[in-house]
DNA sequence: TTAAATTTGCAATATTGTTGCAAAATAATG
DNA sequence: CATTATTTTGCAACAATATTGCAAATTTAA
């Protein structure tokens, strides 16, 4: 799907900022800081209306947040089936200590685990961190 | 163990920093933010000291750090068995939807997943989200 | 094409984290 | 216990990151 039907499909004005956005996580593939983002722009966008159009592509669904274990949040691109409101984003995400780049290991589902009586579980997140596949 | 005794065996000067914010950690038993702390210290302390606390218990290997899947960085305190320089804070960490604590799960083990081909992995991070024991 | 609604960019401000350095506190020594 | 050496602290300055209000510009609806 493109940029602007993505854009109409979850009901959003079709603005430059937002495609602008939203090509740059498509070409990227991977999951990206709002640093990133902001230096792939170069200066084409305020850096305000960054903030706005991550807040607003993460209310609709459209990306989601990654925990990391340093101090950054990093967001990626939904799959397909993420609509609907709640995310299939279960997934493991990896960091390189190499490279620094997060990827998310789409075909790694994130493991249940039991909790101690009495927790309820709504939602997992796993950052795994090592080496990966390209700096090996 | 009390905390003179906590420093003292990790080599560090007995300060009444360092003192402040162990007793916090204890007191808590939770996780806390670098803004916990220093709200709990009322202006006892600056700010920097803080923070260079955090980073000389992590250091050290009496903290450790929890990542969340919002911004803020947490710590908590180590289980005894954390000496000896490597961690053994392999556990779950949950944070609670109701209350907004997060909990070390220390019974709870991080399960191990089966990365792709040419992954090397050397720390894994879980956090489940949901609703805690007490606020159920 | 025009009016209504939304989004953007700017300015100001808040929050979070880092660094250098002199003063103060702690530890080590005799 | 007194003195010296080492470490730690607090201040100031600074950098990076994030938020808010508001007028101008853009987009959508009519």
């Amino acid at each position: 799907m493109n940029a602007q039907d993505l854009l109409k499909k979850y009901q959003l004005s079709v603005t430059d900022s937002r495609l602008s956005v939203l090509h740059i996580f498509m070409q990227s593939g991977g999951a990206l800081s709002h640093s990133d983002i902001e230096g792939r722009l170069k200066g084409l966008h305020d850096r305000v209306t960054v903030y706005r159009t991550l807040q607003t592509f993460a209310d609709k669904g459209i990306i989601h947040q990654i925990p990391t274990t340093d101090n950054a949040v990093l967001y990626a691109l939904c799959k397909e089936d993420c609509a609907g409101g709640h995310h299939h984003d279960n997934h493991v995400h990896f960091l390189c200590t190499e490279c620094e780049i997060t990827t998310c290991l789409d075909d790694v589902m994130v493991p249940t685990v039991k909790l101690p009586r009495g927790f309820r579980q709504n939602d997992v997140k796993m950052v795994v961190t090592g080496v990966c596949k390209l700096c090996k």
